[in-house]
DNA sequence: CATGAATGAGCTTTCATTCAT
DNA sequence: CATGAATGAAAGCTCATTCAT
């Protein structure tokens, strides 16, 4: 007999699916979506669609997994570049900037159903974890080149740092208006002087 | 002689079913709730609570309009005390306290549907317009006597530090175990930091 | 003690009840209309309104059996006054001009509830038997005077006249942009024609 | 390869639906009768029901459409065979003798609908007129080979004897227990009265 | 692999009717 | 006599999921 599937297009239909999904889910949330709409996005029947995931929690399981899961490669690319947080609130504001076309994506939906859901609590909670470790390492980084507070106990600045990633997601629903170069200044503000040593006030 | 409505009469039924609605919702997110549920929790028949509110999404709106007048005249309390950010951290840690019982509330699914729902995301906007300003005042006396940086837009800075509210609840739900205290010197060195004029860098 | 009700005070309230029942059942049908609807029209609370009338299908009934009673007696008055032919061709189109503003009224909803609710049926059975001898009699004395045709049976003849009233409600429902001139000669014709005798073919 | 959609099925599965929509309609009346009850008439979940029509409301429609559309079809069948004006009192007769076993069917409740609904109301005045057409037409023929009163207005003559077979409905709602034989002579000498030229009274 | 027909529980909402005042 | 608060069964409709093809 033949090979049962083809485990590269069985992904790339999968992967088809979950950015129908992601589509849906970010207009409508995961409770509005249907399975119909996301059937529809992803010109598939819903039995075929069923062939790929056992139920609708699935999906949201794997868009949240997979939306978190690419905010923590992102951060990494970020935290080992150049100039790490000017990039991270330019990247803020492209983000943003997107919102203005479609929405604010599915991050906030994430973090409610977290409160809900132990399944996606669990998700979250294990994706903020392994990017609080992310982040608390580049901080202690900092630390030994004298670019960070020394006294910041990293992990909890770490926690603090990645929730205003969440914070700007409602800073830009809760005032659209604000002027674009006010806010980054501002955000940049909070977090270098957060993490700065108490002598100098200004580094990146 | 005989009484039309008892409008005090009125006024607590529909208070009685907000609380129960409120309670379903920080359970079960706006669309998870269901009416059925709000009935009972309110002890109250689908017909009669239809004689309070001509829809579900009227509940959700007085919900999401009523949680945020809260906030705001809690807020107004907290900056027009002694000091403020101290007593506003405690507050966040008081709040999140709260969590571990009841779950992190209806500000989330506030903030997701704001994206979707247009007349919850003009109540999200007022209400964050007119705590903004509130805050914006508050800097501003902050500015004259000195314990604020005069260079920060207080406007801007108040639409950030608003966001970091909900940043604390974002905060509890990714990393629930994280030391209370640490948790709390963090939020404040962030606040303090942000605010504080170039020379020194720690007051409140 | 004093008497219990003032039956004169009674008769009229239900008389008001039954007016405004009339409009609704007018507008939205005996299913459309609710009794909130009726008791807005009427100005009165549910409560009040069911001193009156026990059921809803009690108010329908009694406004079949008040249409119908109606339009006997004004057939009797058409029937005993000069020129009933005319007469009645000119109320048709008098009745027909005020659904132009009202709509058709209930007598095509008494009809197709007659063949549902059986106490519809029977009160409409028991008008229009008596409004068929009414017609009959007034068919025999045309008999006599040598007016109408003396081989018609009479009872039949009254029967297919009653029904070219109802026949003229569905006409101006069916084509309600019929010349209203040459509508009035076409029933006229009808008439006069059905029921003249053999020899000349014109006469009222 | 794979088929889309089998068109025959679709239609198959509609018409069933239509069918059940239709006995249950003439049972309980387009208000009265509920989809739960059409769907235990067709064997088929409601679920399922609705993928062949979006609303209650669009079988309604399509109830009143194939009715209406059938009397129409059956009218060119009568009118273009031999003897039309008898064949149609006894097709009358025929109907309303089902009626006994059945009821009246749902043209009642068409024309009552069609003074609230306006799309009913459309319905029934776009086939009304086709109707006319049709019988218009038919009379026309007539007064060419003599048989039709030449002065007779074609287009307001139908109209009337259209509803001449609404009449006709109705009389057997008010007065079910009339001598079959004397209603059909009474409904025959009403029609060819009504068409005969002046000269002569009896032709069909 | 792929379809879409089919299910049925459950949703929001309505409404005739009752009851305490 | 009069109110309107209160009920609860049932309405129209939706949707995650299954199944025959």
């Amino acid at each position: 007999m033949v090979r049962k599937v083809d485990p590269v297009k069985h992904e790339e239909k999968r992967a088809e699916i979950l950015d129908a999904a992601e589509r849906c889910f970010a207009r409508h949330g995961f409770h509005g979506a249907t399975i119909a709409q996301i059937c529809a996005e992803a010109k598939m029947s819903p039995g075929h669609l069923y062939h790929y995931f056992p139920t609708k929690e699935a999906i949201v399981w794997a868009i949240a997994g997979a939306g978190l899961a690419y905010a923590t490669s992102r951060s990494a690319q970020i935290l080992y570049g150049a100039h790490p947080i000017k990039t991270l609130v330019a990247e803020i504001e492209l983000i943003n900037a997107g919102h203005e076309k479609a929405g604010p994506g599915v991050l906030l939906d994430v973090l409610a159903e977290a409160g809900r859901d132990p399944a996606v609590g669990e998700i979250l909670r294990e994706s903020s974890a392994s990017m609080r470790v992310l982040v608390a390492d580049f901080l202690r980084r900092g630390q030994v080149n004298g670019q960070i507070d020394p006294d910041l106990d990293t992990d909890t600045a770490a926690a603090v740092l990645i929730s205003i990633i969440d914070a700007s997601k409602a800073l830009s629903i809760r005032a659209p208006n604000l002027n674009r170069k006010r806010r980054s200044k501002a955000l940049e503000r909070l977090i270098t002087r957060f993490l700065s040593p108490p002598s100098e006030a200004e580094n990146a």
